[in-house]
DNA sequence: ATAGGGTTAG
């Protein structure tokens, strides 16, 4: 690039010239390709930064097309090569590509260095390889910042709040000078686990150290929403006033909705015109709170802005009308859709699922399994295909689809499928099965089942009136998680209850007082 | 060349 750029100036004044000048503005990413092309030889260095050059332009499929070349015309390639390359496999979600591109590494000797296995890192996490990922870690010898941040926020982006909290306690420890990317991943931990003095702490700390105080700030902002402070929320936004970015108004706006303050929320988006962006997520929020009447207006907002064929801004819509039991309309929107993704489908699977009718649920799935629709259904959407079995009682279906996502998908099913399953069988009075594939299991995990699968067993033996297996299995439940389970005390005094052991139930009622448990309040998701 | 803030399905 820096070779070519000089000419640009020498030729100022003609009107070709203007025009590649304005080419050159609006499309960068076209222009460098194309000066690439003129550039008489193709050393290594200017192919890495091709390579990287189309990852910023948001193209890794040109990355990697790039990279194939180079790596059939020369076996030399450096780890300025791969740190690109491991970036758009991240992004395109081969698991396989990108196993094949870390082998080719260790062959040639460049899986060294703290920034390659900070990429590879990376790369394993958005795979939600964790397990690879800690295993790369563990062999980087010069830990720096980034590649414990790296490792942080892998745990944060696969769930796993608790632990994400556990690298921030060893960098800690271990004396890492902690950066603003620290802070980010954290504030979001916090809020992903909804804890409110934690995250306090570390609005103190964004304070103290009072840089990039407009990402820091938005992070703030989401974590105040997810444990419904608005005030708070609206305060960070305040003080921060003149730094205000689209992003930490879209943030704040979302915040609103999720947390039922629509004054605000529209409010806030008359002050510029909203985005696809910020309409998709105030949508989750009306789905989360089956707000129909908001969802609408919403959908009116997207319509006067022209934003209807968002691919993304249309799934939200057709969610929203589904939770919120507008079947007909979510049916029609999904008819509508010029092209469906997995994430389409599932929602319209979910949606005839959530408002009762499991046949249409199947119907749909099956469409969505023939070879025409263009997708494949992953776990998500066999989550939702079993539970709309269970909730519907069809045994046969279920049984056919769990086989079906081990074998004809290999999908490796994880404890909700189970639960989902176990629940199927206990439908069809099956108890027998349910506890070999219990016993399965325990073979498999060495004893150790999570609870919410001896939940889901305690949950058939009360309704099958399974009086051994659920005494085992209450007791069991009592040991792992009663002493800070509230709900598990409930849990077995409705087993107790439902086998007619009514001493038992007095027991558990009297530890539930002891412990200071008190039950709250029912309420209606229905807004009237 | 590696890590961070606001979007969709459980």
């Amino acid at each position: 690039m820096s070779a070519r750029l000089p000419r640009l100036g020498d030729v100022t004044g003609k009107s070709t010239n203007l025009f590649y000048r304005i080419v050159f503005l609006r499309n960068f990413a076209a222009h460098a390709d194309h000066v690439f092309d003129e550039l008489p030889q193709r050393d290594l260095s200017s192919l890495n930064s091709q390579l990287s050059s189309y990852l910023r332009s948001g193209n890794p499929n040109g990355t990697l097309g790039l990279f194939h070349k180079m790596h059939r015309a020369s076996p030399d390639l450096s780890s300025h090569t791969f740190t690109p390359v491991l970036g758009a496999c991240a992004l395109l979600s081969y698991p396989e590509t990108g196993r094949q591109v870390h082998a080719l590494m260790i062959k040639q000797g460049a899986e060294t260095g703290t920034i390659s296995k900070t990429a590879l890192i990376n790369m394993y996490s958005k795979y939600g390889y964790l397990a690879d990922s800690v295993t790369v870690f563990e062999s980087v010898e010069d830990k720096d910042v980034v590649s414990w941040n790296a490792l942080l926020s892998g745990f944060l982006r696969n769930g796993k709040g608790k632990e994400a909290l556990g690298v921030f306690a060893a960098m800690y420890r271990e004396r890492v000078e902690i950066s603003e990317f620290t802070l980010c991943s954290v504030v979001k931990t916090c809020a992903s686990l909804k804890i409110l003095q934690q995250g306090k702490q570390v609005h103190a700390m964004v304070v103290v150290t009072g840089r990039d105080l407009v990402v820091l700030g938005t992070a703030m902002i989401g974590f105040y929403s997810s444990v419904g402070l608005m005030s708070e929320a609206m305060k960070v936004y305040m003080i921060l006033n003149v730094h205000t970015d689209e992003v930490m108004l879209n943030s704040l706006i979302s915040g609103c909705i999720r947390n039922r303050n629509y004054k605000e929320a529209f409010l806030l988006m008359s002050r510029q015109r909203p985005s696809a962006r910020v309409l998709t997520s105030s949508l989750a929020g009306c789905s989360d709170n089956s707000d129909l009447w908001i969802g609408k207006q919403i959908h009116c907002v997207a319509l006067r802005n022209g934003f209807v064929s968002d691919s993304k801004l249309c799934n939200g819509l057709l969610d929203m009308y589904g939770k919120c039991g507008q079947i007909v309309q979510a049916r029609t929107l999904f008819s509508a859709m010029p092209c469906k993704s997995v994430v389409s489908w599932t929602s319209m699977i979910d949606a005839y699922a959530v408002n009762g009718d499991g046949v249409k649920a199947l119907e749909i799935f099956r469409e969505m399994c023939e070879e025409g629709s263009g997708v494949l259904p992953n776990s998500v959407t066999f989550l939702v295909v079993l539970s709309a079995c269970a909730h519907a009682g069809l045994v046969e279906e279920g049984k056919e689809c769990f086989g079906m996502m081990k074998e004809k998908y290999r999908l490796v099913p994880g404890t909700e499928h189970y639960v989902c399953f176990i629940d199927i069988l206990s439908k069809a009075g099956d108890t027998e099965e349910i506890w070999r594939l219990v016993e399965r299991m325990m073979e498999k995990s060495d004893q150790n089942i999570p609870c919410a699968i001896w939940v889901a067993v305690l949950s058939a033996c009360s309704l099958n009136m399974d009086v051994t297996r659920g005494e085992y299995v209450a007791r069991r439940l009592m040991e792992e998680t009663g002493p800070v389970n509230s709900s598990t005390y409930v849990l077995v005094s409705n087993f107790y209850a439902a086998i007619g052991k009514w001493d038992m139930v007095e027991e558990m009622r009297g530890k539930l007082k002891e412990k200071g448990f008190v039950k709250a309040a029912g309420h209606s998701s229905v807004i009237v």
